[in-house]
DNA sequence: TACACCATTAGAATATTTGCTAATGATTAA
DNA sequence: TTAATCATTAGCAAATATTCTAATGGTGTA
């Protein structure tokens, strides 16, 4: 019963995780490199990766031995952004509507 | 050893707690009046508040018997927009700088 | 083929989370 | 004061998460 919000938010619950995909945000990265970074082993940083593929905040691309992970930048932000938008109050709803999109920031 | 963007993201992994923050997005509620809204017994949803309370995500006061609580609408925002801008990429980088106030949009 | 290396899965130990009921505090009203 | 109501804390059980090491799978190279 969880959705994509659940996944999403879960995912970030975990400080590593979050410190992970800040990583991603500048470069794609292995496996081995990321538990390098963090003084983790391999499987536990495999496993980190599994659970933010799994709600599609990063995607593996095979290359050769490695697997490179690239940070799935808009759906974090829209997560980030649905859920904002969730919170804001009845006040600024309409603000809500008359949004500049992300791209013109 | 947890700083404030754990417990902030710690308290967002539980989906009746974000669904609480929904709620608490419209008006101010207590207690029972929030257990009720989740079939969720009082003491629970007690604690689903105080996570939230220690995060700083709502605030509650006691009005009589009751305790109100509202929504920190600003400590929620500024913590996804933080995190936000941890994962804009480089490119982004200067558009982050040239950002709109939430205020304006 | 045989070997090395990277990634993942499996299994186990520990810790945390989440829910309940029961008990305790706090406040108001009879 | 006594009773009623709302909130919280305490104690417990079940489920989940996180980490490790060991084992397995996939890929490239000698």
């Amino acid at each position: 019963m969880s959705n994509d919000a659940d996944r999403v938010f879960d995912s970030l619950a975990s400080a590593p995780r979050r410190q992970i995909l800040t990583f991603l945000s500048q470069t794609a990265l292995s496996t081995t490199d990321l538990a390098a970074r963090f003084t983790m082993s391999a499987p536990a940083m495999s496993r980190h990766l599994a659970v933010l593929a799994g709600a599609g905040l990063v995607s593996g691309e095979r290359q050769g031995q490695r697997v490179l992970y690239r940070l799935n930048r808009d759906v974090l932000l829209d997560a980030l952004a649905r859920f904002a938008s969730a919170v804001d109050g009845p006040l600024r709803r309409e603000a809500q509507a008359a949004r500049v999109p992300r791209e013109a920031l």
